[in-house]
Parts: C-alpha cells; sequence; structure tokens
DNA sequence: ATTCATGTTGTGAT
DNA sequence: TATCACAACATGAA
C-alpha cells in the first residue's frame, strides 16, 4: 500500500473519531487522531499510539470482516467496526515523523527533496524515489508510473540529471501521488496505469522491458526506446 | 497449480 | 563499525 491509499484510509477511518472503542485492550480508549505519514497510518487513542504498516499485502476493512481470516486488530465502535490484516502495528510513545518530506501532506517541501537528491548523485533514480526518508510514501508502481512520465531510465542516476530534471522528478513524484489518489478513490487506478504491468509502450508500441533495478533490486516496468540511460558526463 | 509482487525489518555474514 | 544479502512475513492476482 502506497502513501495515497494510506490517505484514503485516513479518511475512511476519520469517521470514527471521537468514539471510544468497545472491545479488545484499547477498550474504553477513544479514538483521537487518524493521522498518515508516507505508508504509515498513525492512530492516537485517548492513552496509546499505534503506528500501522501494511506492507505488499495488509488491507483493512470497514464493517465487513474478511472470510475465513483473522485480524492482526478490530476496533469495534459505536457505529462501526474496523478490521486490519497482516499488517506490522506497533505501540509508539510519539510520532516523530517530519511531514516535509511526506508527499500527500501539506507540510511538503521541494527544497527537502532537491538537497537529498544533491546529496545522492550516485545513486540511480529508481532507488532515490522508493527511498523513504526522501519521498516518503511512493511506492512501486509509482516509481514506475513517475519514470515513464518523465521517460526516465530507471537506471539513471541522479547526478546524471540536470538540476531542472531533478526539480522536475521531485514535482512530478508530487502531482502523481495525488493522480494517483484521485484515481484510486475513483476505483480506476489499474486501468490508468502507463507502463506498470504494461505488456507494450503505449508510446511507442514497443515491448516493455520489465527486470529489477538498482541495488534494491524491485522489478521496473520500462520502454527501452522511450526512456533512455543518461550517463554522467 | 504455481509463481509473483503496491514493503519493511531483523539477522548474520562480510 | 558499517554495509550487505537474504529470510521472514502473508495473500490476491496473474
Amino acid at each position: 500500500m502506497e502513501g495515497p491509499s494510506l490517505v484514503i484510509a485516513t479518511e475512511e477511518l476519520s469517521f470514527f473519531k471521537k468514539q471510544k472503542v468497545q472491545n479488545g485492550k484499547l477498550k474504553g480508549q477513544a479514538l483521537i487522531d487518524v493521522q498518515s505519514w508516507g505508508k504509515h497510518l498513525l492512530l492516537t487513542f485517548t492513552e496509546v499510539k499505534l503506528r500501522i504498516h501494511f506492507l505488499m499485502f495488509g488491507s483493512y476493512r470497514i464493517d465487513v470482516p474478511r472470510e475465513n481470516r483473522t485480524p492482526k486488530l478490530e476496533l469495534r465502535f459505536k457505529t462501526g467496526t474496523v478490521f486490519f490484516y497482516s499488517c506490522a502495528i506497533k505501540e509508539v510513545d510519539e510520532f516523530q515523523y517530519d511531514w516535509s518530506i511526506d508527499l500527500m501532506s501539506r507540510a511538503w517541501d521541494p527544497k527537502k527533496a532537491m538537497k537529498a537528491l544533491k546529496n545522492q548523485k550516485e545513486k540511480m533514480i529508481c532507488d532515490v524515489l522508493m527511498d523513504q526518508t526522501v519521498f516518503s510514501g511512493l511506492g512501486n508502481i509509482m516509481k514506475n508510473e513517475v519514470l515513464f512520465r518523465l521517460r526516465h531510465h530507471p537506471e539513471t542516476k541522479v547526478g546524471a540529471l540536470s538540476s531542472g530534471q531533478q526539480k522536475r522528478l521531485v514535482e512530478e513524484a508530487r502531482e502523481y501521488s495525488f493522480q494517483f489518489y484521485e484515481w484510486k478513490k475513483k476505483n480506476v487506478l489499474k486501468r490508468n496505469w502507463l507502463i506498470f504491468r504494461k505488456k507494450k509502450c503505449p508510446a511507442c508500441g514497443k515491448k516493455v522491458t520489465k527486470r529489477p533495478t538498482g541495488s534494491l533490486k524491485r522489478l521496473s516496468h520500462y520502454c527501452t526506446h522511450c526512456q533512455k540511460k543518461i550517463s554522467a558526463c
């Protein structure tokens, strides 16, 4: 689950704010606040704070539980129940996050990302995009889509991009995050993928290359014709 | 039926 | 000490 999906989760769970949990360990505590930071869902109760991460396969349901699955956490409220599945849940004392790097945050600051890029010239752009300390909330789908939109090869090094191109990369990461959010909300995300899990390049029709790239070795989908690798000079 | 993949963390080796 | 590679986790979709 990527950042924009967490914002949607935040909106859906905010519906239960101010209500008391009626079951389990948190019984009697009210849900005070619901936030997200990158791929983290942050729940503040009267006495505890929970950080929930959905990893690759995590999910949540409201009111309708999954059949034959035991939720990691179940929160029963007066007006509904939230079920969390296959996620990592951690109780923390404080939420200490730098909101200026969260792509979905109002506090997001492109200068922060630019500064990080200047310091990581040797990194491939496919790796830096996935770096949660630079682009918090950006996942593998978004990585592929952002790179295609800018016609960049995943293995181009950060330092091989001009400063203008770096700026475009940062801006596009932000812009696509919101586009992802809109499409996801309308349930049309998949049909709007341009390169991710596509067989043919939508621009030139050539076969899409699919292979792990960068030191993270996460799968990249890209067109070798439209996305040329830029070499440092 | 089997393999893959929207992700992170911890462990042990180098 | 720092970095690296890999396992573990868990599940719907291809």
